[in-house]
DNA sequence: CTACATGCCTGTGCGC
DNA sequence: TGCGCACAGGCATGTA
């Protein structure tokens, strides 16, 4: 469930709360959390423990700390040392982080416990909580981005984790433009949600925002990609960017407690999605304009698909 | 290259 | 009441 904007509001409220402390302690709950660690859960601890957070990135759904080890002049100013490694985190499908006070009772499915070192007024604690455990934790070399610009949103040091290397420039990267995604696009013949599912072109698109995006531009999900003219990529673009900053401003999009922010509130953007969920209903838009339109769901890719019946009708010839 | 299948997981809601 | 099953679904990996 959670895509860019869920993510993102995460790492906001990372930056807000844990980034420049220390973590004082580890705990690992469930070692299938940390399942991609080299070394597994041992590795993990020995990586992660004393060392301070310097910043919270994204790339797409990919989340990470960035660790530094602590050095003497710490206690008088901010020069510390230069991080080298990632402690990334991927929330999967019912991942969560959450600040909170160390009183709090332990969470029924708490995978990674964190205590952090004091700060006035901040809880004491991060801890990664996963129902599904699709999600998890683990460490990773930071490297330095093979183009120019930022290697994920968050980031200041020009570096990506090796982890997170596969995965294309984020929507709301400003590096991110149409020019290059037409030049990816433009000699392939898979259809235009197949390819923004696909997190190595362009990332933080899922089922959720690839079908109101698509609903925004009234695009049926099997049109190829190579028929769309730059013009119709920069719309597209536009579009995933608007949906997801509303999506951002509301604080994400919860259906259930599965999502939440870092102070464990839902978001309430499911209530502005147009097409996502809504099989059965009339078409916001065919609704205004005195058209039929119908929200219809349909098997794809083995899950599902909304659109509308009136305005994202299957291109012809396919 | 591209597509499709599979494993990883658990809670929920349905039909019988 | 309880059991089996479909569904939710991103990503890594393997196969055709």
């Amino acid at each position: 469930m959670p895509e860019l904007p869920e993510v993102e509001v995460v790492r906001r409220g990372l930056v807000d709360w844990v980034v420049g402390r220390r973590i004082e302690h580890v705990e690992v709950h469930d070692s299938r959390s940390v399942r991609r660690q080299v070394g597994g859960p041992e590795a993990f601890l020995a990586a992660t423990s004393s060392m301070v957070i310097t910043s919270a990135a994204r790339r797409g759904k990919f989340l990470w700390l960035t660790l530094a080890p602590e050095t003497a002049s710490d206690a008088g100013n901010d020069s510390g040392a230069e991080p080298r490694f990632a402690l990334m985190a991927h929330l999967g499908m019912s991942g969560q982080m959450l600040v909170e006070d160390a009183e709090q009772p332990w969470e029924r499915h708490l995978k990674v416990r964190f205590v952090l070192s004091e700060r006035d007024g901040a809880p004491a604690e991060l801890r990664f909580i996963d129902q599904r455990i699709f999600g998890g934790m683990w460490i990773s070399e930071l490297t330095p981005t093979p183009d120019h610009g930022p290697g994920g949103v968050g980031d200041q040091a020009h570096s990506i984790p090796r982890a997170a290397s596969h995965i294309g420039r984020d929507v709301l990267d400003p590096m991110t433009n149409a020019q290059a995604l037409r030049k990816q696009w433009r000699n392939k013949r898979t259809g235009i949600k197949n390819a923004l599912m696909d997190q190595s072109v362009i990332s933080g698109v899922g089922n959720i925002y690839a079908d109101e995006a698509l609903w925004r531009v009234r695009r049926h999900y099997d049109t190829p990609v190579s028929r769309l003219s730059l013009r119709e990529i920069g719309e597209l673009l536009e579009a995933l960017r608007a949906v997801m900053n509303s999506a951002l401003d509301a604080g994400g999009t919860s259906f259930d407690s599965l999502y939440v922010n870092v102070n464990g509130a839902s978001g309430y953007f499911d209530r502005s999605l147009n097409a996502y969920g809504r099989a059965g209903e009339p078409c916001p838009r065919c609704e205004r304009e005195g058209k039929p339109g119908l929200i219809v769901r349909e098997p794809w890719g083995g899950r599902s698909s909304y659109r509308c019946s009136w305005c994202q009708r299957r291109p012809r010839g396919l």
